[in-house]
DNA sequence: TTGTATATGTTGGAATTACAACGTAATTAA
DNA sequence: TTAATTACGTTGTAATTCCAACATATACAA
């Protein structure tokens, strides 16, 4: 355990900057804990409040949602050095809208967000460096949730795509650039239909907005009235 | 202008917790200072990096972007007391994909990113009450725009608007709740048609979903197979 | 009350998507 | 190589949205 624990700020971006020696002494003052969940133990649950965060140390969690009809459907995997709940914990959420359990038997190492957030004496520099990762990694994940938003709020899928594909270029500072995704994942990202996503991209390449070979892109639009 | 600084604790989630005195201290030491933009001076430019945040004294904001063909949309505005580009600067982004500028003049406090987060010396306890605040803040937002993207991801009227009911009855912890929306301003936090989302209301009414009095709303629906 | 403005509900045609089904291309395994 | 599998593009129909225009209802002021 002691050795999984002193590779977190190799992989975890909570821990970058905290040197392996200094892990075990800040988590042990935080009084997180490692936790093994068993196969499909549930570590948060539909309805309660999260007041721990984990990171998933091995193993796997699933988060899932019911909806309105009780339905279950998959919101997403975690899988080691990932995490969960930090900004339901932190924001205090009380009712919590999803559940979260072990897909396989599971480590999580689980933090008081109370301990983190309140300490009882004054921050260390270790301690510091927690918070500003966490601050940090709060900040990023709030500017792509907005991102997605901004591609969201247009419902249809050209648009969609072409506003995801804009956001491509700007990141890549160039007209042409790969995507990480194959057509399957860029619809669910998208939250279209796959093969209404390949029409699109037919017909935007008819028109000649863009170029597109496999999962490379370049826009070639003029600005126009579209 | 003193007298605006002091009165920001009362008002500006940022400021919660810090005392009318311990204000101008605080902002001496993270270096930050106040800025009178002139009506349509631009604050952050698209495509440039924000090392800073700013907090709205008086005035206004107005945060806007251009899509792929260049056109300009207003994305919101922010009145006094209100924040902008704090996920943004301390995520670090490279290139805006907005411009904020003053729509009258405009009195900011503009915090350095880099002295907010990593301080010469060790934080005192109101520097440490404010980065704590920042952090909650930021994870609150995160939240809402989780949220957000769980209405938006649903591509129906009928859908989005159940999901966004479903989620208000969650909060109020009833199944009768009001709405902080009219029709237009809910249609707008969809990204919905206006008079779609009406169809819709007077649809799931009828199907006895739903029952409805101007902004009061209660869920009637039994899981079912939609 | 009347008039005016605003908010909300309703309708119809054009455009778009969902969904399923199918054909082809690319990849992988035997 | 072949066979099997996966990824991708295309098509047609039903359902949905978009948009504009109109109708009704509500609120408020003169």
């Amino acid at each position: 355990m002691t050795r999984k624990l002193t590779t977190l700020p190799l992989l975890c971006k909570l821990f970058k900057g905290i040197s392996a020696e200094e892990v075990e002494p800040l988590i042990g003052r935080l009084g997180a804990n490692v936790k093994t969940l068993s196969k499909g133990e549930v570590l948060f649950l539909t309805g309660t409040k999260a007041d721990r965060f984990a990171v998933v140390l091995s193993g796997a969690l699933s988060v899932s949602r019911y909806d309105v009809n009780g339905h279950r459907s998959i919101v997403e995997q975690v899988d080691p050095m990932g995490t969960v709940a930090v900004a339901l914990s932190i924001a205090g959420v009380e009712r919590l809208r999803v559940t979260v359990e072990a897909k396989v038997e599971t480590d999580v190492l689980l933090f008081d967000v109370s301990r983190v957030l309140c300490p009882d004496k004054t921050p260390d520099a270790v301690h510091l460096r927690f918070l500003r990762n966490l601050t940090v990694n709060l900040a990023e994940k709030a500017v792509m949730l907005g991102r997605k938003i901004t591609i969201l709020s247009h419902r249809t899928t050209a648009k969609r795509l072409m506003t995801y594909l804009h956001g491509q270029s700007i990141r890549n500072n160039s007209l042409s650039f790969d995507i990480p995704f194959d057509r399957q994942a860029l619809a669910d990202f998208l939250c279209v239909e796959r093969s209404a996503l390949s029409a699109e991209i037919g017909k935007l390449c008819r028109k000649g907005k863009i170029a597109v070979r496999k999962n490379s892109f370049e826009l070639l639009t003029e600005p126009d009235d579209d």
